[in-house]
Formats: structure tokens, C-alpha cells, sequence
RNA sequence: GUGGUUGUAGCUCAGUUGGUUAGAGCGCUUGAUUGUGGUUCAAGAGGUCGCGGGUUCGAGCCCCGUCUUUCACCCCA
């Protein structure tokens, strides 16, 4: 058979693996440094687990594992002969994909309630999967890194993660924008606009502002009910905005006698005040048009985008007060963010930003020309690894320039060429590959030369 | 899930209104070069034209299906 791979999955190359290992120890050193620990949760959980989760969009976009056994003899008979598949999924499929890593931590939460100390900071760095369309940027299978705090409501928290989103993508090389938005200002603003009742539809309208415009969707905000005075009021309210103490003054003027409105601007005020003094600040957004689809989110909402890439949100989160509710522990907050590795792989690609990223960790390959050298190379790289120094000995006897090309196209800087003169002398010959700089070397320094 | 788009050598791509044996560049192999590569020169290998079916005397090219890629919608990392 022809091999080939699942729709919208890929192979990761050593090449590739070496950039993409570079990107998480990049994100898993920063979530370290904020005290956060480490998390994995199996790829696949109950179906009951994920389903109602996402909303009715993400619940299609579910990957459902088929029951092991005779699954269709013990399916009822009417359910299968009705054609429904929604149904019949149900009879033959029990367990899924997980579809992010918000869900199965609540999962874990709830249940190692007892033995978890509050807050419990967690960080996780799996692959996770979506039946989506594929495109540029949107995979099927894709790996996110998130970092979580469960049971805290400070805006601490909040800060904590713009501060790590900050420092991240300012040691990755990318230049960076990120979009923080409340809930309770969306709540109040669909208040103000007595639409209450729409609020989902109003959300999701205004979430695809930035992409189409305001007048785009005119038309469908008059569906909803508003008039053309309160169109212009909205239209007022979503800018983008410097995230400062006078932005969010306007906003609660504009706001005026809304609780909801006052909490939310309270929230931004107060992560305001942490991240004050951090030099983050002209990175950061206040957009209110930023309302993000996941229907868990009630506090505050963040988005980060690529400046000079044109490509989805490479980083998303926010705070969700009751996940762990339905998992029968009522009452927890939690707040988090996400990255998508596979998104900022494209970014720092597309900007060419993997330059200083080794392409193998081996400081020198050593080269022979017959089975004395094998032999005094394969000792000399023994004592060599013991010091802690990645080495290569090429294992067959060919040609020097075919030995050579090896060591180029691996990226490996230097050369040591054993022959009968070097084994007597002790003085090994090396090459430099990329400054072309060659001479001999005493066998003894050889450790401190390569390090 | 809806509607478009893409697929030809390892890679990037040509390929005329359907017409003998499908091309190029790069890469690869071998040699010039038995201890110094990436230059140069010479020779060579490599393709069931994504897959399946159909139309035709004849299909890389036309039609249908399917898979893949990509774009928009939807949603999102």
C-alpha cells in the first residue's frame, strides 16, 4: 500500500523537531520560573466529559473513539436503524479526543480535590485535537502549552500571564500584541443595549469586527434589534485601546451606572496596577470587541496576535469561574492561557526567526580512514561523552569528503581526522567547517578545545 | 459541515486545441580526486503524471468519484 497521513496531521522531521523542542523549552522555562508544575492527562476522556464544553460548534468538531468489541450487537435497534447519527453515536462511541487541556485539568481537579493544594498552578504541554477543516495555521492535531491557576481569584493571576505571554514571545523573537478584554464589560454593554437574551449572537458578531469591519455587520446588528443611535454607541465602544487607567475611565463613563461594567473595569484596573511598573504595558491592548468563542470564559478574556504574520491568535485565554462545576466541585476559579506551538512554528518561519537555533547539539564528528582509527576514535569519544560533550564518530571507513558531507549536512562545526600520524603523535588534526580554519590539537586539551 | 482551489522526478515547477518515447533547474549516484567537502567538468539513476472509474482510435490535459493541499464561511491555537 501507498503510505499517507491523516488529514490535517503531519510528521515532525528531525529539523523541525529541533526548532519545535526550541519553542517549548522556550515556554515550559518561563511557566517554571512562575512556579507552575508540570500535568499530563490521557488523550482520550469520557465523551460526557468533553460534550457541552465548547458550545454546539466545538461539540461537532469532537472526535469520537469507537467502543471496543462487538459495539454495533449491543446498540439498540431502533437507534440504529433510525439513520440519526448524532443518536447513534451515542449507542457506539463512548469515548473522545480531548479538545483542549482547560477541560481535562478541570476533570483532574475535581477529581484529586483532596489531595491538590490552592492554588494549584499547572502547566501542560500536549497535543490535542479538532475535526476541523484543515488550512494554513489549523491543523487537526496540534499541540498546545498552557499554563493554569485554579482556586484564586486574584487578578495576580491575570497579571502572571501577561507577564509570561510578554516574556516568551520577547525570547522567541516575535513582535507581539496582546488583546485582553472583561466578559462583564460585553455583559454590560449587551445590557446597556437591551440585549440582553441575544448575547450569544451579539458576541459572536462582534468577535469578527476586527477581520470585517464594522459596516459588515450593520445588518445583522439591526436583525438583533438596535437602532441606528445605538449602533453608533457600540460602534464608539469597540476600539482598540491603550491599556491604561484613561481607557478604562472612558469606558466606565461611557458605562456609567452598570454594575457589571464597574466589576469588569475594576478586573482590567486592578491587573493594571500589577503590570504598571513591568514595561509590558505598551504591548498590551484593552479591545472590547475581543470576545472569544469559548463559551466557559466570565472574567477576563486575552488574545495574542503575530504583528508581522497574517495569522489567527497564536495565544489565548482567560478566567472561567465555575469549569469544575459540572465535575460536582462548585465555586473554583480559574484563569488561563494557551499557546499554539504549531502557530508560533509558522510565525517564527515565516520571519525567519529559527536562526539561532542549533541544528545538532554534536560539537565534533571524528573521521578515520581505517579500523586503527575507528578504534582510537571510538575510545578518545568515550572519554570525550563522559565530560559531557556531544560527539559523532562516523561508523564507516569511506572517503574523506563523503565524511565531510555527513558532518555538514548535520550542522556539526567541527571535524577530527584520525590516520596513522595522529594515533602516533597525539596531536589530532581538526577542521573547522564553517570558518574553514584547520591545525593540529594535543589529544589532552581536545575536551577543553571542543567545549 | 458549506462553497471554491491544488496535486507532474527527492524539492521547486514547465508541459501548446487531447496526438509517438513526459521536460528543466536544484538535489542524488559515480568518476576526474587512494588524507581535506560545499567550485568546476563528465557520465548516470530517478516519474503507474495523487488514487479509482469514465469518454475517446488515443488522456498529464476532458468528465465523475475519492484522497490531499489551500482559500472563504463557521469556529479557533
Amino acid at each position: 500500500m501507498k503510505p499517507s497521513l491523516v488529514k490535517g496531521t503531519r510528521d515532525f522531521g528531525p529539523a523541525v523537531m529541533q526548532r519545535r523542542k526550541y519553542i517549548f523549552n522556550t515556554i515550559e522555562t518561563v511557566f517554571k520560573k512562575y512556579g507552575f508544575m508540570p500535568l499530563e492527562t490521557p488523550a482520550m476522556e469520557q465523551l460526557e466529559t468533553l460534550t457541552g464544553k465548547y458550545g454546539e460548534e466545538g461539540d461537532k468538531l469532537l472526535f469520537k473513539i469507537l467502543n471496543s468489541g462487538d459495539f454495533a450487537a449491543n446498540a439498540n435497534d431502533a437507534i440504529w436503524n433510525s439513520k440519526a447519527s448524532n443518536k447513534i453515536t451515542s449507542q457506539i462511541s463512548e469515548k473522545g479526543l480531548r479538545y483542549d487541556l482547560t477541560v481535562p485539568l478541570a476533570r483532574y481537579v475535581a477529581m484529586n480535590r483532596n489531595e491538590i493544594t490552592f492554588p494549584f498552578k499547572r502547566y501542560q504541554m500536549q497535543p490535542v485535537w479538532r475535526a476541523d477543516r484543515p488550512q494554513r495555521g489549523r491543523y487537526r492535531e496540534f499541540w498546545q502549552c498552557d499554563a493554569d491557576i485554579i482556586g484564586s481569584e486574584s487578578l495576580m493571576n491575570e497579571a502572571d500571564l501577561l507577564c509570561i505571554a510578554a516574556e516568551i514571545f520577547e525570547k522567541l523573537g516575535i513582535r507581539f500584541s496582546i488583546l485582553l478584554n472583561n466578559r462583564k464589560i460585553l455583559e454590560a454593554i449587551a445590557s446597556k443595549l437591551n440585549i440582553e437574551d441575544k448575547f450569544q449572537s451579539f458576541v459572536i458578531l462582534i468577535d469578527k469586527l476586527d477581520k470585517v469591519g464594522f459596516d459588515a455587520i450593520t445588518n445583522e446588528l439591526s436583525d438583533l434589534g438596535l437602532d441606528n443611535f445605538q449602533m453608533d454607541t457600540l460602534k464608539n465602544l469597540l476600539v482598540k485601546m491603550p491599556f491604561n487607567l484613561n481607557s478604562i475611565s472612558t469606558i466606565e463613563n461611557k458605562l456609567i451606572g452598570i454594575d457589571r461594567a464597574k466589576e469588569g473595569c475594576d478586573e482590567i484596573r486592578k491587573i493594571s496596577n500589577f503590570t504598571g511598573t513591568t514595561g509590558i504595558i505598551n504591548s498590551i491592548y484593552i479591545d472590547l470587541s475581543l470576545a472569544r468563542g469559548l463559551d466557559y470564559y466570565t472574567g477576563s478574556i486575552i488574545e495574542i496576535k503575530a504583528n508581522d504574520v497574517k495569522m489567527g491568535s497564536i495565544s489565548g485565554g482567560g478566567r472561567y469561574d465555575n469549569l469544575t462545576g459540572v465535575f460536582g466541585l462548585p465555586s473554583v476559579s480559574g484563569v488561563g492561557i494557551s499557546f499554539g506551538i504549531d502557530r508560533i512554528y509558522d510565525v517564527m518561519e515565516e520571519l525567519n526567526l529559527f536562526a539561532n537555533v542549533a541544528q545538532t547539539e554534536v560539537k565534533a564528528m571524528f573521521c578515520h580512514l581505517d579500523e586503527n582509527g575507528q578504534n582510537f576514535n571510538y575510545t578518545l569519544a568515550s572519554e570525550l561523552r563522559k565530560e559531557g560533550i556531544s560527539i559523532e564518530v562516523f561508523p564507516d571507513i569511506k572517503k574523506l569528503p563523503k565524511q565531510f558531507e555527513y558532518a555538514e549536512k548535520k550542522g556539526i562545526p567541527v571535524v577530527i581526522i584520525t590516520g596513522d600520524d595522529e594515533i602516533a603523535s597525539e596531536q589530532l588534526s581538526y577542521k573547522n567547517l564553517i570558518t574553514k580554519e584547520q591545525g593540529k590539537i594535543e589529544r589532552t586539551e581536545l575536551g577543553g578545545f571542543l567545549k
